[in-house]
RNA sequence: GGCGCUGUCGUCUAGAGGCCUAGGACAGGUCCCUUUCAAGGACCAUACACGGGUUCGAAUCCCGUCAGCGCUACCA
């Protein structure tokens, strides 16, 4: 058998679409499992909207993904493999050959300046890889334009033409091309090439049940990055839908999910987008991240989104980063906690207003917490700081330490939700945490942290 | 409208005639833990679209109905 050869051919519109990154997954799966080549093709003849910055998109996505590609642009303004140019833009040579080819065959027509194809009437017959063997009446067909009057060839045709003269040995895209493909075969037989072999997979609907569009939250690859998802996590989530790497196993590595997919076990029903899972399957891999990776991540995640961070004390920042690590999911949230401890000028959340600081004892049981931490001299540890909570909770009357635990969590970082508490006043230092109730208690005594609408 | 694909818990799926009183995961609920939110642990609820066949036996095969989606461009 020959070796395999599949491609991802996206065209620029500026984003990289999630279905469009699962298409081009599912190639890539295929091509690593069978040790054969993936090639990245840009269909760029739609002028309007081809931009460089548009381009750029593709290749960040695939990369972002992980997903190499064996042969295509370099992304740099250069190439790799000798079936190119991998540009549509740079083919017109090509289609003006195979255009010729198929007139001198008498397979065509003009028909008001536009060159037509005479489609067959017999049945078109595609042997779908997913979706089975399946026939089309054609006795009702009409002919194809190939080439539009303005002389540029139209998609089904170089799209033929293209897999045909890069040899692509297996077209794996999405479903809504199934019911073009008998014209592709046609072509391809008047062509008097063999045709490859096609493997259509279910589409990947929005949260109300249609296709997925540029419109919906979070159809864009770049939304995920952006969001500080991690690649792997993504692309694990991304080979769930439609295809299933075996019973009660969905979290796996790289390598086995290469291992185990299979282009015949690729559902045929459409599969509806859910991010609440994909959020969660991010959390796993979070979690199991490496320390170097960890630290790799956030530091560039937060570079990027908080470089105000790189101005903080290096011990507390990675003491913050410790502690956060374990209750948040993504880059996205974890740069949001972090805002607290960004600057001393740090805002009060409305729910801890509402929570906390409209008790009227509030400011009377800051002043005991500020001195309670004054009087352990230099050293505070998790366990000397929950027992200066206790002991002012019961000289306070109150009947449990949360009362005071969660008052001192606003107070300290203006939120009522946030790292293990004892853990983050260590991170903070004694001072930094006098400071702070010091401030939320004159802030509270000058009438400022009222309840905000 | 025509043609095509699909139809298992709300969602993603396992299931290729008996292993299914249908399994897992996310989401939801209850409880435990507990310093909030998470995380973790335990448990609960919820599905074979419908109707006919075939068969000793059907979620699995066939037909019909219905529903969803897609295609039907001188867009890609």
């Amino acid at each position: 058998m020959s070796k395999v050869r599949v491609r991802f051919a996206p065209s620029p519109t500026g984003l990289l679409h999630i279905g469009g990154a699962r298409t081009a997954l599912f190639n890539w799966l295929y091509a690593r499992h069978t040790g054969g080549t993936f090639v990245l093709r840009v269909e760029d003849t739609d002028q309007s909207r081809n931009t460089q910055e548009a381009v750029d998109v593709i290749f960040r996505g695939m990369r972002w993904l992980g997903l190499d590609w064996d042969e295509g642009p370099d992304g740099k303004g250069g190439f790799s493999g000798d079936r190119g140019p991998y540009f549509q833009s740079q083919r017109s040579s090509i289609y003006a050959q195979y255009l010729e080819k198929l007139q001198s065959g008498g397979r065509t027509y003009e028909d008001g300046g536009a060159l037509k194809f005479r489609m067959p009437k017999t049945p078109g017959v595609v042997k779908d890889l997913v979706c089975g063997e399946v026939t089309f009446d054609r006795t009702m067909e009409p002919d194809l334009v190939i080439r539009r009057k303005d002389g540029s060839p139209v998609f089904h045709f170089v799209n033929v033409v293209d897999d045909l003269e890069m040899g692509i040995t297996h077209v794996i895209r999405g479903e809504d091309h199934l019911t073009n493909t008998h014209k592709h075969i046609a072509l391809y037989e008047a062509l008097g090439a063999t045709t490859p072999q096609f493997a259509h997979i279910p589409l990947i609907l929005n949260q109300g049940g249609s296709k997925m569009s540029k419109r919906d939250e979070g159809a864009a690859l770049g939304f995920y990055e952006e969001a500080g998802y991690l690649p792997a996590a993504v692309r694990n989530y991304l080979c769930l839908l439609g295809w299933s790497p075996g019973a009660n196993e969905e979290i796996l590595p790289v390598e086995e999910l290469i291992k185990r997919f299979e282009l015949t076990k690729i559902n045929r029903s459409n599969a509806r987008f859910d991010g609440d899972k994909l959020f969660w399957m991010n959390g796993e891999y979070w979690r199991s991240m490496s320390d170097g990776d960890f630290r790799k991540f956030t530091q560039e995640f937060l570079q990027r989104t908080r470089p105000e961070a790189s101005q903080m004390d290096a011990k507390m920042r990675e003491g913050l980063l410790k502690i956060m690590r374990e209750k948040v999911r993504t880059g996205r949230e974890l740069a949001d906690w972090m805002d607290p401890y960004l600057t001393e000028e740090y805002e009060y959340s409305a729910e801890s207003r509402k929570k906390q600081f409209s008790n009227p004892d509030a400011a009377k049981l800051l002043g005991m917490l500020e001195a309670g931490f004054a009087s352990l001299g230099g050293g505070m540890d998790e366990a000397n700081a929950e027992a200066v909570c206790k002991r002012i909770a019961e000289e306070a009357a109150l009947p449990k330490p949360a009362k005071v635990i969660h008052l001192l969590r606003a107070a300290v970082s203006g939120r009522t939700v946030g790292p293990s508490l004892f853990a983050l006043l260590v991170v903070l230092g004694i001072d930094r945490v006098k400071a702070r109730l010091l401030r939320t208690k004159k802030l509270l005594e000058a009438g400022q942290l009222g309840v905000t609408a």
